[in-house]
DNA sequence: TATGAATGAGTATTCATTCAT
DNA sequence: TATGAATGAATACTCATTCAT
């Protein structure tokens, strides 16, 4: 057959094709005549299964974004130990392997996103994710190092092309510098 | 007063008014009768000075990417020595002082730029900078670390939302963070 | 009543109204919006209908052109004879009678349509019968006197308004001069 | 030197330029600025020349027309005789020498030039023309012969690239079966 | 579970034209 | 004899969305 018309799973189609242009071509110059075409249905079609553009970048957000909330819930419950610490950067680090597509489509349309509905929501998430590894009270220079730490986990969306290598070997190196960062933000605090 | 009509620096205004608007909003929601209305004049006198949208971007590009190309070009002449590096990254964050705006337009609509003009062009220097900072011949997790101290220094476009305090120190404890992790990548290298 | 929305010949009326409208005033005087609100629609109804303004034309081409390609199909199965010839001006003249609004469409608009995808395709059609009355081997008077009498029936569109009468007769008078200067145009051929 | 700023005759290089891409694209889609760009002055130059682009136009009918003008007044001071006709094409074909641009162009833009200043002023002494060369009185069939002789010398704007040969023996072969039309017009009227 | 047909509001862009200098 | 700067009105085209079927 080729192209057997799929029955029921039409709503996942969509947002498979919809994320992946929305990350490719940005989600503005993505539009539903082409996630349409890339789907042979009519733009009509979707509007069965969504209510409006942003509702699938919405949908697209609350199906990937589980393991994050399941990551903080988790954060949320341990003691504020740099043992629990440097084991959120090691499960957030393997949650942006499911989560990335979405994480890169978020990274790469800020100003976009910024004015959709999944903009605060994901936002909070973000501050909520660096409150539970930074130390509101330590010095400046530690609360910097601990952040960066989290933020450098999301070079593997950009910096990773820089550099040659097996991508799953990047993104070990990618943990392990983040853990030296947090590591040393801890020494020096407790030194001081 | 008030609204006197500036002779001979419209072109200046619409590049200021431009990139305000594409960095606050995105390039794609900021039409060009919103440039116009905020500056009182019409569309088409837009168009007296810039070819098209997009010529607008270019031009901001190039007035912008100045401090850049220059520091490029300082570092190509430099030895490639520890030293070299670190003060690369002192001279970036220097840079990015009078880059910001259009780095961070840059930063937030990726997608977008990516399908521009300035994309390429963009990307190379990006390339080349993090060239100038890695040493293609040390181990990929020291590779990782370097290029992680050059991104680092972009935090402050995000990151820095997330954290109380003075804009300056938040900029300088980056720097402090990037070329810490610089030095670690020497020390490790020179072990091996 | 009186303008009872028509079900399902949107296509076929906005064809009518915009064959009118560029025979009458000429393409590039005739705006999609004069089109639509000839037809009591949205100028983004046209757009449902077809993709471009130019694609309008070019439909318009197919679907008036048939009979012109008939007759040359049937031209270039048949003997090169003079009465073969004789036949094809009888049968050019009566395909006219229903490509004429196309005819005077691309007669009154050379330079335009030269720059359409329908010119290439128009000009082929017309190399091609012209063609198929001359012969290529006599003398540059006779070929002359034989291209002459092809186009000599387009003067229906034009200089027919000089002369008074019933457009019919008009239409018989043409065609009974250029069944003579083909003749003509034969019997010196055969004298050399 | 080579483009040396030629001093007064700028308004004769807009005649020139104008006509040209007029010829070569239609009135509609040649914009001032395209001239202006390929005279290398500005748009506000040819407005220091020319009132109005349609104005343009005018200048050049009225220089180009001259021809056409003089063949009329000679023709209505001879004798209605055959003799005159036959002069009156031949004249009439040599005046399409120089006329021809500013002929082509009218031809290849009717729907456009109709609506211009121009449109009426052309079609009247078209009309004198053609009132010049046939007989009210004569037959329907005549007088058709009569104008089509008038109209053939105008084949050398379009039928003419269908044939191969030099342009000016294909000029003279259009010449003598017009005047061969003509003549025939003439014995079948004298027959009846 | 879809489609065909349409809309209203918008977009970037172009044009002929004007006018102070 | 021009130019620099601007305008107002238009154009082709696109988009997210709607709704009867």
């Amino acid at each position: 057959m080729g192209s057997t018309p799929r029955r029921g799973d039409t709503r996942q189609r969509i947002q498979d094709v919809a994320l992946e242009l929305f990350a490719a071509q940005g989600y503005e110059k993505t539009s539903l005549r082409e996630i349409a075409e890339h789907l042979e249905v009519t733009k009509a079609a979707l509007y069965y299964h969504f209510k409006t553009k942003e509702d699938i970048v919405l949908s697209l957000f609350q199906d990937l974004a589980r393991p994050l909330d399941e990551l903080i819930a988790w954060g949320q419950e341990q003691p504020r130990t740099l043992e629990t610490k440097l084991e959120l950067l090691r499960r957030y680090s393997a949650a942006l392997d499911t989560a990335e597509p979405m994480m890169r489509f978020v990274h790469e349309n800020q100003a976009t996103v910024r004015e959709l509905r999944v903009g605060p929501i994901f936002k909070e998430r973000v501050l909520t994710l660096s409150g539970l590894i930074r130390d509101p009270e330590a010095p400046l220079l530690e609360q910097t190092r601990s952040v960066t730490a989290l933020f450098t986990l999301h070079a593997r969306m950009f910096a990773l092309q820089t550099l040659e290598g097996d991508p799953k070997d990047k993104r070990e190196a990618l943990l392990e510098v983040a853990l030296d960062l947090l590591t040393q933000a801890h020494a020096s605090s407790d030194d001081a």
